[in-house]
DNA sequence: AGGCAGGTTCTTA
DNA sequence: TAAGAACCTGCC
């Protein structure tokens, strides 16, 4: 289906943006550059046509039901960039520049724990990779590549469960092995449920998280903001952490944003990460 | 070769 | 309660 999307949506930026890890640009024989985004059982080619209009693998009524949804396309966030003043806050206004068409996308709350679990002390391509193995020792094919071949999906609570601590320990999970063991043990067992977990407020559900083994601030406040979709959660990892340092000496104003710190969050680690922070 | 990467846990004062 | 060390692995 044709698709035209007139809100902020980068497709490359929302690829780079270090939310997401299996949202990538693929090589086709055509010129156009082609996304594939993979989620729960599904597999959708995105084909940027110019002129804010998309070319989706999906049909309307899968992306009515769906995809829509993913990309978390009722919310505005061109309204949410006209929240920053380029006076007051020229630094955020500068990375919302940048950044503008990145999108917080609706993801799966297991799958985003078990991702940002994995996260820790790796770069991005070593995150991926570890979970692109997952995927295949424990996943399901949902869909075939025309060049990559077989696409699994992330694996269940059970599959994971099931798998030895020598099978996680061949996905380069290094210590993290034990994290994602214990997690899937957990979720398995029905002692952490995340679903009925979204009934929690904000900070009882960051208690939950943090109850967990191998999850500590900067993991939890991921899972809020990419797997429950709380926008107003701001995880501060070392990229960050220099950004508040370095550019906001006197405190980041939190209560201009609200709730969508979260989104202000993105701008500014995107944008950190070529920005040199002189 | 040694240090470090989108942190957390464990150990020690 | 608060620093510091240790931790897997891969890549400079």
């Amino acid at each position: 289906m044709i698709l035209k999307i007139t809100d902020d949506f980068d497709l490359r930026k929302i690829a780079d943006s270090g939310q997401c890890f299996r949202f990538n640009a693929c090589r086709t024989g055509e010129s156009a550059l082609v996304y594939r985004a993979v989620a729960l059982d599904k597999c959708l080619y995105i084909k940027e046509l110019g002129a804010q209009q998309y070319e989706l693998s999906c049909s309307r009524p899968e992306y009515e039901a769906f995809w829509k949804d993913y990309f978390d396309l009722d919310l505005s966030y061109r309204d949410v960039r006209g929240k920053i003043d380029p006076s007051t806050d020229p630094y955020l206004y500068e990375a919302s520049e940048y950044g503008t068409g990145i999108r917080i996308l609706k993801q799966d709350p297991w799958e985003m724990l078990i991702s940002f679990i994995i996260s820790q002390r790796k770069n991005i391509p070593a995150i991926k990779a570890s979970i692109e193995k997952l995927c295949a020792l424990a996943g399901d094919v949902i869909c075939e590549d025309e060049i990559e071949g077989p696409i699994y999906s992330f694996p269940t609570p059970e599959k994971l469960a099931a798998l030895s601590m020598e099978q996680l320990s061949s996905c380069s999970l290094g210590y993290r092995d034990k994290y994602v063991h214990q997690a899937a043990l957990d979720v398995c067992s029905g002692a952490v449920d995340l679903e009925s977990w979204k009934k929690f407020d904000d900070s009882e559900l960051m208690d939950k998280l943090l109850s967990l083994y191998g999850v500590g601030v900067k993991v939890a406040n991921c899972e809020i903001l990419f797997g429950y979709h709380r926008l107003d959660a701001f995880p501060k990892d070392v990229w960050i952490n220099r950004v508040l340092e370095i550019k906001y000496p006197q405190g980041f104003t939190f209560n201009k944003y609200a709730p969508y710190n979260g989104i202000m969050q993105q701008y500014l680690f995107f944008y950190s990460r070529t920005d040199g922070l002189e």
